[in-house]
RNA sequence: GCGCUCAUAGCUCAGUUGGAUAGAGCAGCCGCCUUCUAAGCGGCAGGUCGCAGGUUCGAGUCCUGCUGGGCGCACCA
């Protein structure tokens, strides 16, 4: 298919008790972890012990919810697990929920439970339960975030796609920044990823292109159905001063086809480059043509007695796997249809060995899922498992509060490069990733160039900066990070512990989820939000003469820890997290 | 006409597996700088989660219908 836009273009812990591995050097007690899944344990650990005593009469559940309230006052965590047991136990939700916070409180590092609600459990950890969430920042480093919900996997992530034809359009540089994002999601949750430009190098488009630029190269006008802009011109002027003579060769459209789309291609990546994203694999269509790869694969469905002949051409029955109409992919004339090459494509990745082919396309495509998916199928396959699509909105700039439709620089659509020369490489990839591709979205390109906190990703960029701004003045005080994080008590000092505690979790479930604008929410909401709200009230450093306070070494410790899930998080989003701005 | 998708504050958008009083930012109003970047922070105000039903102890979230945007419906690629 044409992949162009539109304008055509965490181990679980059996006990309460636990002895700490990742921050020994801080505190040497037994502590449960803030790391929620660890706290997930020790409520169903609770859950277990009031089965065991016999105070309650249910299974004990695999997994129990244990999140973030929203709303504050409802503890550092809460669970509804007495909720969801109150029917099989045949109690009162609280009666149910009384029961667990007696065994719950018993557990180190919680400070106070609170039955609420119709049966909620809020939980309070301590102080120094709290702390420990600072030292496995820091321990594990720049690995902070990482996690394990897609081990093993062998992903094939294709995004972008862009025909070389032209510039690489806005609906393309969305995918662009996505695709990468969730690549970098995958590979921190565990998985091999291998990213894929596939690069549509046959058919008609092209020889419309070719037409085109031998065209401009003649003075001649555009072919009618051909592409008339000035990037078209370019392509063949410097055909051109490659080949001189090319004009009065046998077959000059050939030269033009060859080179142009090398040229074209070769500037589409070097955007892409530049914009951070870079592919492991420029998959080229023609070689599944050549290779015979197209043959073979319609073979294969041949034998899986999918194909039939009618009306002259040979036709693949995706009705049969739920699609609206089945699909020609013989047309009459004896030719490949289109969707032959995406069959030998998706056989092709899946002998490669990937057990996850990923694709993403634009809202334009969202026609192609049924017939795709149906292809899977086909092939044995389990659509939505082996293959899954991803269907993006498009999206629409703005500026001075009206929408922006044409470039600049070639009077045709907006282009990666306008993007990047309006707002710059950080912020629009920081744009593009922070909603959900679900939805359309407006990117106002006054905002986004402007250095306020109105600005998403200014805003979590200055934070990294203060961090890095308060470690850089107590080096110069010799002052050195370290003492007692027990000592971290101050609620903004809790809640941005808090949120740090999250980063591991954030991170898992955008790379399950696909959503990679999950960590760029998080990371404005609750890190650089708590970041903020810890340095307007906990000054670190002693003012004047003033000699450092029990708390000083400590919050450097904590500014170290913010410091390194910012540019964490930021890194995952192919963002930089500079030092000054 | 059929299919996919979206609809949440004036605006731009969050809210995976159904849970408490639906959140953030901007815009508006009121406050906080002899202090590590005020390029910041706090507060007030702002809502029939498009509409109507249904399932459930509980629905923004699941189901059905409807309305309104976007996209798509070739032996084109």
């Amino acid at each position: 298919m044409c992949r162009e836009g539109v304008p055509r273009g965490r181990q679980s812990c059996a006990q309460v008790h636990r002895t700490s591995t990742d921050s020994r050097w801080l505190l040497p007690c037994n502590l449960v972890s803030v790391n929620p899944a660890d706290l997930r344990s020790a409520v169903r650990a609770a859950v277990a012990a009031v089965v065991d005593n016999g105070e309650l009469s249910v299974p004990v559940p695999d997994e129990v919810t244990v999140e973030r309230p929203k709303v504050k006052g409802h503890g550092d965590y809460a669970t509804s697990v007495a909720l969801q047991l109150a029917k099989p136990a045949g109690l009162p939700p609280r009666d149910v929920a009384a029961l667990i916070k007696a065994q719950l409180e018993r557990a180190d590092g919680i400070d106070s439970v609170e039955i609420a609600g119709p049966g909620f459990l809020n939980i309070w950890l301590s102080g120094a339960a709290l702390g420990q969430v600072v030292g496995e920042v820091l321990a594990a480093g720049a690995a902070y975030g990482t996690n394990e919900v897609a081990a093993g996997q062998n992903i094939n992530l294709e995004f972008v796609s862009a025909n070389p034809t032209g510039p690489i359009h806005i609906g393309g540089v969305r995918w662009a920044a996505v695709g990468d994002a969730l690549a970098r999601l995958l590979q921190a949750s565990g998985a091999k990823v291998t990213r894929e430009y596939y690069f549509n190098d046959h058919g008609a488009q092209i020889d419309r292109f070719a037409r085109s630029l031998l065209a401009a190269a003649r003075g001649e006008a555009a072919p009618e159905d051909g592409y008339g802009s000035a990037y078209i011109a370019e392509i063949a002027q410097r055909v051109t001063e490659q080949v001189p003579d090319v004009l009065s060769q046998d077959d000059p459209q050939e030269v033009f086809r060859d080179r142009g789309v090398s040229l074209m291609f070769e500037e589409i990546k070097a955007s892409l480059h530049d914009f951070g994203v870079d592919f492991d694999v420029y998959f080229h269509e023609n070689s599944l043509h050549d290779s015979g790869a197209v043959h073979r694969a319609i073979e294969r469905l041949r034998g899986l007695g999918h194909m039939y002949v009618a009306d002259g051409a040979e036709w693949l029955r995706t009705t049969q796997f739920g699609d609206d109409k089945d699909r020609v992919v013989i047309k009459s004339d004896g030719e490949p249809a289109y969707i032959s090459g995406d069959l030998a494509y998706y056989l092709d990745k899946r002998e490669r060995g990937f057990d996850r082919v990923i694709i993403m396309l634009g809202a334009d495509h969202s026609g192609y899922v049924g017939r795709l998916m149906a292809m899977c199928e086909a092939f044995g396959d389990v659509p939505r498992v082996n293959l899954q699509i991803l269907i993006g909105q498009l999206v629409n700039l703005v500026k001075d509060g009206e929408p922006l439709r044409m470039s600049k620089r070639n009077g045709t659509v907006i282009s990666l490069e306008d993007l990047v020369e309006a707002i710059g490489v950080d912020a629009a990839r920081y744009a593009l990733v922070r909603s959900s591709a679900d939805s359309q979205i407006d990117i106002d390109l006054d905002l986004w160039a402007s250095a306020k906190s109105d600005n998403p990703v200014w805003y979590v960029q200055y934070a990294a900066t203060r961090a890095a701004s308060v470690l850089r003045h107590a080096a110069d005080l010799d002052l050195a990070a370290g003492g007692e994080v027990a000592l971290l008590t101050h609620p903004r000092e809790s809640e941005l512990m808090l949120a740090l505690a999250e980063f591991p979790s954030v991170v898992a479930t955008a790379a399950e989820l696909r959503e990679p604008h999950r960590v760029a929410r998080y990371l404005e909401e609750k890190v650089a939000k708590s970041a903020q709200r810890f340095w307007d009230e906990c000054q670190v450093l002693p003012k004047g003469d003033a000699q450092p306070e029990p708390t000083t070494a400590p919050r450097l410790l904590l500014w170290q820890a913010t410091r390194v899930v910012l540019e964490n998080g930021l890194g995952l989003l192919g963002v930089s997290a500079p030092e000054r701005m």
